[in-house]
DNA sequence: CTGAAAGCGCTAACAG
DNA sequence: CTGTTAGCGCTTTCAG
């Protein structure tokens, strides 16, 4: 019998030469079939210790690595999960790969990045997902009904972070952002500030949105003056644009302005401080939304409605396992609430009459 | 001649059940050969127009994608280049990631995404990259000299990030940190600081340990007293700490602290401003490195080094793919420049004479 | 417990 | 330009 194929079997004349050895070498190498080989390397198969000893000594020869890709063709997991973000300059979506990159790794999972630059890129950025197979997807990046109903139709899982979609129910982890917004107006309001004002975030924000609106109703339900409100796109320059927006006309300046995250409030605060020489808090309470570590700087000490970044990867690495392997379909939303942060750039507490004028302490 | 097989043929009664189109069933429903439909996919492929337009059509219809899994297998490229990163908290690495996603999308590759959260677990982080036989690998972690050569055993071509082996020439691409200290500390020698300490980068970070170096040899050079150091992880709070350690001793407390990061830096100065009293620059210089975003923030405005993030992704990327194409090897390393940004947390001009007191302006 | 055989979905010669 | 024919490296029945 003609040995089934004249390959270089390895030979030591090629010393660094490509061409990794595949399951056959080993097999050969062993003095067993490659179907031993295959076993060997399942969890729960069974294989004799001589058999196991001897793969294992070949393993060990040729340097031999189990080609995950061959796998995955026939068994139909690749063991990967598409991770949308669209920015990842923002601060906030760092945390939350670094968090969903471990809960994945933990589970087995490998992680496929999709950094979205343009939202109009996201069409053939999805195309892409098709094409490697993957076993599930975490969005954070905004998603048309089509996206959705198309990720459906593949059969492939997904789960949405910190998004929802208004016309259909999808599976997703997010943090109340209405609850948040109104929190923090009750709280400033309750300190005894009647101008409010919101630097917001981009308008194709979904949770940009909810927190200006959740904000916005809460001041309009204390019967406070309508607060105006600035658009920004969650950058620093935002911050400081909004609040010489807002500054405009002195004379219904703000009293408390609450951002759309983060990073554009201390954009704010400083511009107040360095810009307008403001007092923050004293003359101007100032509070975000997020609680990245930067808000938390002594600098900043930021007033703000932290979100449970750890929790939440937690929750959505979990919930997309699990519709992986039964793929059961009945959508399910978790909803968790920020934390708030008290900080110091506003003025919480003593609220001060105003009908009395009192500087002294 | 009976068909080839008796499957399920997409039949209209499994409407959003698995098991996706193959190039076959497009085929089929086309009335051409399986390896037609593969041409119609392949860029420079002979493909008669209207071959073409049937197979698109049938495409249309079975919603088929082609298996980008399935082709790797055989044509030994996947298009999958592994970045390794260890810290995306790091504030600077998201900027990284981020660059290099962009590049690599740009060129066709996707990204696998590998952090390492323990400097242990680097091991089979590595393993796990061989099963996914990826095309290249960018490493912004810690290798050591076992990791490279094991890359090179496999074939696998490998840019190292911010990071070079002292015991081998590898593909790199750099910033000099050394020279970008010695900038530093002669800028700020010029301006008359005689007292450097530094807060340096943790001891196994490479880069740290180059900006430290660069800075105390520079220093001895200007025959300046041994600049006192003390560690730190690269965090805020490192640099917070850094600081009180370095104000223990009042009587010979720095009047210069160069930190290892940007981060460590602004902890630094927030800790003298809040906690020390001590005006930033005016009694006391800080600098960092890195030029990352919140260092331009008016609040801190930070002298620094930048380092050119884009060109040294772009260079990375570049790199990597040039060695994917033609296997060729002779190591090369590039070389960038920090860029000093003066900021504003350091004094440079107007150096006091170190005889003469004078407070007024 | 083990080997043989049949593919997973695709590309790549090679004849027509 | 097109179809046929081999596989890529692996898992998985199915008989022994």
């Amino acid at each position: 019998m003609a040995s089934k194929k004249n390959l270089p079997v390895t030979s030591e004349v090629t010393p660094q030469k490509k061409r990794s050895a595949t399951s056959y070498d080993v097999a050969m190498l062993a003095g067993v079939s490659q179907s031993a080989v295959s076993r060997c390397f399942k969890p729960g198969a069974s294989v004799s210790p001589e058999t196991r000893a001897r793969v294992l000594k070949a393993t060990k020869e040729l340097d031999y690595i189990p080609n995950a890709l061959a796998r995955s063709l026939i068994t139909r997991r690749s063991n990967l999960v598409a991770v949308l973000i669209s920015n990842l300059t923002n601060l906030y979506y760092p945390e939350v790969l670094s968090e969903l990159s471990k809960q994945f790794v933990s589970k087995g999972m490998r992680i496929l990045l999709f950094t979205v630059p343009h939202e109009s890129d996201i069409d053939q950025t999805i195309t892409q997902i098709w094409q490697y197979q993957v076993d599930g997807v975490i969005a954070a990046t905004r998603l048309s009904l089509e996206h959705v109903t198309e990720f459906e139709r593949h059969g492939i899982p997904l789960v949405l972070y910190n998004r929802t979609l208004a016309e259909k129910s999808v599976d997703a982890v997010v943090c109340d952002q209405i609850e948040g917004a109104r929190i923090l107006v009750s709280r400033l309001a309750a300190a005894g500030h009647q101008r409010f004002a919101i630097i917001s975030g981009p308008t194709d924000s979904v949770v940009g949105q909810e927190r200006t609106r959740g904000a916005r109703e809460r001041v309009l339900e204390l019967g406070l003056r309508e607060p105006q409100v600035v658009m920004g796109h969650y950058d620093y320059q935002s911050g400081v644009n909004g609040l010489r927006q807002l500054m405009k006309n002195r004379a219904s300046a703000p009293d408390a302005i609450i951002c759309g995250n983060d990073i554009m409030a201390i954009g704010c605060i400083d511009a107040a401080r360095h810009e307008f020489r403001i007092d923050v808090p004293k003359m101007l309470s100032v509070a975000g939304f997020d609680g990245v570590e930067p808000s938390t700087w002594m600098s900043h000490n930021l007033t703000t409605l932290r979100q449970p970044v750890q929790k939440m990867a937690q929750a959505a690495a979990e919930m997309l396992l699990s519709l992986i392997d039964n793929h059961t379909s009945s959508p399910e939303k978790r909803v968790f609430s920020a934390q708030f942060i008290e900080g110091g750039t506003s003025r919480l507490d003593h609220p001060v009459p105003p009908a009395t004028k009192k500087e002294q302490k």
